[in-house]
DNA sequence: GTGAAAGCGCTAACAC
DNA sequence: GTGTTAGCGCTTTCAC
């Protein structure tokens, strides 16, 4: 204890700072600003976290205040977590981070939120993959992380990897089997929106065309169609019902169809649809929305937006999904007391729905 | 030293772990292992870490194994990385995160490296803010981080942040002004990329529509058209060089003047400015590629894959972008002796582009 | 081959 | 109000 600190401890003759051209922080401590400032460890402790109930003269506080500025004192996270014993990490483990914006916004809803809450979001991109996910969340574990989210892009059902359960955890946009807590975008409600979107201007003949993709969003999306339908008192004609592929292709192809079917709206499953759709149309001489009235799904910007005219859309809540996931995860929002928080997709009005050329309502 | 230990040590009979239901990781420590293993820490230490050089005996290596398999021990990062004053975190702060698929792609590139380095991104979003980058930087810095990224999500010069030169950085996609290091897209090899796409089909009247917005994108583009077009033995058409809002509405806009223009092919500022040009032309009853070949910039998946006919290109190495970042920072790849390290813009070849209909060659 | 022991920089009792 | 002190869990000389 006496010998032995040539190699660190002589550092602290008071201005250390930034003479480690690459690498580390600054290598001042909270100890060279006891020194410098005339105080102990602990009054400058208390006063840089603004412990509060901590009684510090005025005096001491701007004598720390000013070593601190003069020093250019950084606190150093790791020894602070490790007394602690907890980090000030959230974890969020992603099966992609830039294959879409999706999986971009819920990342940036939950770094916002956590950010608000005086956390720090350590991120990990697995591509889906087990193994990645195993050290991502080994990683994060070794970190002390005070909680996990995993998030998937799109909503679909997820087996949890191992390790997870040592450790506070949300799903995000996915769901497991069991009781897991989960936050996932209420895809019934956003059926219903996007059919109302049509209703609401009169149209009663509407196609919908859904994925042939097995998932949450493929089964909520008709079943909230056919609940605004009812509730309007029209009944689902099943030939409008289309199966088709979820992307522009998809949509060239059903939209083709549509010309046949006498309908004056429709529903796509999603913006990408819409987008072949329009295509279609196009071919076919019919004019968006003059002539049939289209909803896309997803608010999928570059696209939606863009589309000319641009396209009436239901938006899937991943921003918010984030946030939810990072509330839910801190205790600051309650769960519901059975199954995942949903959350609304509300619709985006746009160019693309207008009354149809035959009034039929 | 010898007493006082009561706090904490009561936790070490062994089978602490998994007992604090929320919260932090297991909580067994290395310390728990070696009493199981019946070697000292130092030992276990050095077979956790694999350790080169480090002298230990099948046997106790395997006990040690054993103990850290029964006793589901996780290493404590913080713990280790109090020691040794370095942390295996690289932070990057990016301005943005979910704007674009862009930005993505670089958090993407720089994470899969930086993993491959065993090192963990901490990721910070500021929105171009300046308080949450000065946040985000003490939050890095607090953590001991061994570098850090500044990235934008488009071309473009940067003030840096204060703090930032307290530790070792490199930036990505956008520049400062005096020497500092950074990595950005060669935008002259891409336009030059872009008009070959054009050049290899015996086009020779090309429309070149740049952005109006002043950026290197601005600048090295037409440059390198130029440079394209110079070694073709053209003259470059100063009339042909328009300037048009860098979205659809000016692909639009532009490209109702292309028909009167009498060029077979256009080079444009980007993706969108493409989609707009497609709309433009086919309300002229032009068709592409058959009557006006089109190149886009950027190779925005969502748009330049999904157009009819799918849009030629010129890719931004986004990805490529974050990988090399990570690389200089860490010193596994070095800069050039005098400006930023350019990476390629490779050229994506899709559908948009014919031989002219007239030959001209 | 293995272990003892000294801290890394900080926080939190607790004493004064 | 302020200071002393005992560690947080780990790595790392250095001794044997």
């Amino acid at each position: 204890m006496t010998e032995g600190r040539g190699a660190t401890g002589a550092s602290s003759d008071g201005t250390a700072a930034a003479s480690s051209p690459r690498g580390g922080a600054a290598r001042v401590t909270l100890r060279d600003v006891s020194r410098l400032a005339g105080v102990s460890t602990t009054t400058v402790s208390h006063v840089i976290n603004n412990k509060v109930g901590a009684r510090i003269g005025d005096d001491a506080r701007r004598r720390v205040r000013e070593a601190v500025e003069a020093l250019g004192y950084r606190p150093n996270a790791t020894a602070a977590n490790l007394v602690k014993g907890q980090s000030s990490f959230i974890g969020l483990v992603a099966d992609s981070i830039a294959t879409t914006p999706f999986a971009g916004q819920i990342i940036r809803g939950a770094q916002d939120e956590a950010w608000r809450l005086g956390y720090t979001l350590l991120i990990a991109n697995t591509e889906d993959n087990a193994d990645a996910e195993a050290e991502a969340l080994g990683m994060m574990l070794a970190h002390q992380v005070r909680g996990i989210l995993f998030s998937t892009w799109y909503h679909r059902e997820v087996t949890l990897p191992a390790g997870l359960s040592e450790v506070d955890h949300v799903l995000v946009n996915c769901y497991a089997s069991d009781g897991v807590r989960a936050v996932v975008p209420d895809e019934v409600g956003g059926g219903r929106a996007a059919t109302e979107l049509l209703l609401a201007q009169g149209h009663r003949r509407i196609a919908f065309l859904n994925t042939t993709t097995p998932s949450p969003a493929r089964r909520g999306r008709i079943a909230g169609h056919r609940e605004a339908m009812a509730v309007a008192g029209i009944d689902v004609d099943d030939e409008l019902v289309i199966d088709t592929a979820p992307d522009q292709e998809g949509g060239f192809v059903a939209g083709q169809r549509l010309a046949d079917l006498g309908v004056t709206g429709v529903c796509c499953h999603n913006d990408r649809v819409a987008m072949g759709v329009y295509d279609a149309l196009r071919e076919r001489g019919l004019a968006v929305p003059d002539d049939v009235s289209v909803v896309g799904f997803d608010n999928q910007e570059v696209i939606a937006a863009h589309l000319r005219p641009p396209l009436s859309t239901v938006a899937l809540p991943h921003y918010e999904l984030g946030v939810q996931g990072v509330r839910l995860l801190m205790g600051v929002e309650d769960f519901p007391a059975v199954g995942p928080l949903r959350v609304a997709c509300p619709p985006i009005g746009r160019s693309s729905v207008a009354r149809p050329r035959v009034g039929t309502a």
